[in-house]
DNA sequence: TACAATTCCTATCACAGTAGTATGTTTTTA
DNA sequence: TAAAAACATACTACTGTGATAGGAATTGTA
């Protein structure tokens, strides 16, 4: 179970998506707010829509746009859709003691692991944090040049 | 914030150390019992002792024992041990705009995850998993040949 | 119709961490 | 004295992360 960069900067540029309003935001725009190197965020994108998160237009003026409302996309969606699923990596089917799980106490802690993970990844949506964001926004904006 | 075979070991490992009684177990007895590579465990039962989560006895009938009582060493203390610090491996003080972070409505999600894992992790203790693990023992005890 | 902006596609790369192996040495008990 | 054990150190194969590179296909706009 890991949580990378991937995540961080997936999660930022659909924020930031969902934020914004219907027109579609390019990856360059998008990379360019959150310093996110552009060809990697293209990338991350591209698993995006694979995994039907987001929407792309191709062409001049085109971009990414949130595939479903903001406020049915969890950021556990989003998270599965960079890392792949959230779930113990360890004490799995592989091993033949942990195999029968009856045999192995230390197994439930995992579970139990990431099961909170997953819990709090699936209580916030695109639209609770794009809220925030817009808030957050208006009070302090992000400057090219940070005051210092 | 990862998990890997470290923690899986380490803890495994430690549940068979606290479940078991005073005498010191040997890393070599510990990774038949639960086919881990013995070097390999060696070398977490090294970082749990420079943690200070079990002592060592040197020379013939040595091995290890838990440092302190059962009931006081969290599973979070194994892992921190084995791991390092359970903590949001990213949105951390490097990246320009995440430093003032209340630039980040994303990063608060990153902190609720790391939390609950803390949670859960120092929510149990060696001495549950022994307990536990003992009942399991006793109801399906572990054979070098799987009854297949 | 040309051009620029954009997504899309594929390949490559440096680096770090994981998991493990190897080869001893020191210490201690029996 | 011999065996069992921790301790120390170095090495290796492999994988994933976090990129970079170069172009091809698509599409709005002047």
């Amino acid at each position: 179970m890991r949580l990378t960069a991937r995540s961080e900067y997936g999660l930022l540029a659909l924020v930031e998506i969902a934020a914004g309003g219907d027109s579609p935001r390019s990856a360059r725009e998008l990379s360019e707010r959150w310093e996110i190197p552009a060809k990697f965020l293209e990338q991350l994108l591209a698993a995006l829509k694979r995994a039907g998160v987001v929407r792309s237009v191709r062409g001049a003026r085109g971009g990414y746009v949130l595939a479903s409302p903001a406020a049915e996309i969890s950021v556990l969606a989003v998270v599965e859709a960079l890392e792949g699923p959230i779930a113990p990596s360890m004490c799995a089917r592989e091993s033949a003691l942990c195999a029968q799980s009856a045999h192995c106490a230390a197994g439930a802690v995992w579970g139990r692991v990431s099961d909170a993970v997953r819990d709090v990844l699936s209580s916030a949506t695109l639209a609770d944090l794009a809220g925030d964001q817009r808030r957050l926004d208006a009070v302090a904006p992000v400057t090219k040049e940070p005051a210092q």
